[in-house]
DNA sequence: CTTACTGTACCGTCTGGACGGTGTTGTCAA
DNA sequence: TTGACAACACCGTCCAGACGGTACAGTAAG
């Protein structure tokens, strides 16, 4: 039941952005993402009875996955800003050698309105970063500077090397102190 | 002849990115550019024989009129160091209400492959900057901010209102300028 | 005669999704 | 305790439609 259910649920999201970030983003069908799930096609419509609702599902995994986190991470951590807290937490994300949300690219070309829940997460976010910051302009450039990071990782560009990843950084982390 | 060819090359190239623009990046099919363009698709299939080039050439024309626009800027802005040229025409561009290149998610799900022209564009670029700029830290920081801003605006993101966007500018011209 | 198309008809492929079936599990009356 | 029954989770097949691409005959301009 319940378990059974949340299993494979979980296992068809995985399986979707495992797919489009390797056979791309144009190959998301709803066939490769069952045959990668070890589901049928009947079982994957039985969870998600449209793709739309599949990529709804992606969205909404994604955006409760990185609330948490930012979550947990400005409440245990010491002395921590969470404007700190987001840079770090962002520049973790990106550090791993895989994009993890290119499922996005799918998403849009589905159906641009996907985007609109991550666009008003974006914006909430900001403007509790305004709340707690009483420098916009250091603010504006991180915050801005994390979203081109972002971008760079979302599109599997390699502008930057390590060592200059751990530079911005820095420099980002020393320009959110002055706070 | 030359001059026929030139003009349906170009309202094909500029249809399609309207397409891609007002139906969504998943709806850039052949039939729909033709028709956009006031071409049939016999005529549209005899400029681009290929889906593939289609996007091949959207790709080289925004990236020949992005090189264009930062040369002639630089050449004849005075005391402008091309970091700030960069910004202020990067900052230019995103003032626009329409992304310009939402064409890029269809040519993404079409193959990611098609990114690597402007990936290798943007490292030049990057490099460029790099050898013309001696504080590492304010490049980085200026640069990535920029993705940033590009990256907002291809998604349409209305995260920033335009006044936050001219103090952004202001602030990374700032920190340009100390050089 | 060539160039630069138009227009139509067509093919093979792929995709989302509808549908009918099936085994397993939980519930509940007798 | 057991047997009937229903809900659940999933399977496998089928199909209409859209898409990229081809082929080809026609045409207007130079």
């Amino acid at each position: 039941m319940k378990a059974r259910r949340a299993n494979s649920r979980d296992r068809i999201l995985a399986a979707a952005a495992d797919v489009a970030r390797e056979a791309g983003p144009g190959s998301l069908s709803l066939d490769a993402v069952a045959s990668r799930a070890g589901v049928s096609k009947g079982g994957l419509l039985y969870n998600f009875p449209t793709k739309a609702k599949l990529m709804q599902g992606l969205v909404e995994d994604y955006l409760k996955a990185f609330e948490q986190a930012l979550e947990t991470r400005t409440a245990d951590a010491g002395g921590e800003t969470p404007l700190e807290a987001y840079i770090r937490l962002s520049a973790n994300d990106c550090e791993e050698p895989q994009p993890s949300a290119s499922w996005i690219f799918s998403a849009i070309a589905e159906d641009p309105d996907f985007l609109t829940p991550i666009k008003s997460f974006k914006r909430q976010l900001f403007e509790r970063l305004k709340g707690e910051t009483n420098d916009l302009k250091a603010l504006l450039v991180c915050f801005l500077a994390i979203e081109g990071l972002r971008s760079m990782n979302l599109f599997d560009s390699d502008v930057l090397s390590p060592d200059e990843r751990r530079l911005l950084l820095a420099s980002l982390l020393e320009i959110a102190k002055v706070n």
